[in-house]
DNA sequence: GTATGGATCTTCT
DNA sequence: GAAGATCCATACA
């Protein structure tokens, strides 16, 4: 039973803190989704297909995907094997190795969407399926998860009505401003 | 500052 | 043949 094992939206909360590390670079969670195969925005929801096969892989592997043929997206698959389930990371506050990550980025916007923050990182498709604990891209659990504050996913067209978009409390650093009237904690 | 459309390609219908 | 969990440049107010 590892911490990924649980349901997504409770693994989604519990990542902010976390630290995703690659080669020499790294930075804090402070962005997720959660997505899961019981509702039509997840990939997984149409069932198992040779491209999200890795969503139904074991707990604790990297679901990497490229997404409007240009753009490389992170996932940590969560829940037991054989549920389509995992945690989109959207941003990150970039801690280390941020000259490579500007080298990269060609700014100073580092980390602030999902298609960004895996330039910035250096995060391809050939690390899909690969381990977070053993492999190239290191996921590190924070002690203590950061105050969660919940919305409407984004850039999705279906299932928008659940609120399992989760930003650290403060963060300044998010992929979007979060819609006003809608906050909840 | 906000709004809109193009780039680009894999996967599924 | 169409859609998609995006980003960026450009156009307008």
């Amino acid at each position: 039973m590892t911490l990924y094992e649980r349901p997504v939206v409770e693994v989604a909360r519990a990542l902010l803190g976390g630290v995703v590390r690659c080669g020499d670079t790294a930075g804090v969670i402070v962005e997720t989704e959660a997505y899961h195969h019981s509702e039509p925005a997840c990939h997984a929801y149409v069932g198992l297909t040779a491209r999200t096969s890795t969503l139904f892989g074991p707990p604790g592997i990297a679901y990497v995907y490229r997404s409007y043929g240009i753009h490389a997206l992170l996932n940590v698959v969560c829940e037991p094997e054989d549920v389509g389930a995992a945690v989109l990371i959207r941003a990150l506050e970039p801690t280390e190795g941020i000259e490579i990550m500007r080298a990269r980025r060609h700014g100073d916007d580092l980390c602030t969407g999902p298609g960004k923050l895996t330039q910035a990182l250096g995060i391809g498709l050939e690390m899909n399926g690969t381990s977070l604990t053993t492999g190239p891209v290191r996921l590190e659990p924070p002690a203590e998860p950061l105050p969660a504050v919940a919305g409407p996913r984004i850039g999705i067209t279906k299932g928008v009505e659940l609120p399992w978009r989760f930003c650290a409390a403060g963060a300044r650093a998010v992929s979007r401003p979060w819609p006003p009237g809608l906050l909840a904690a």
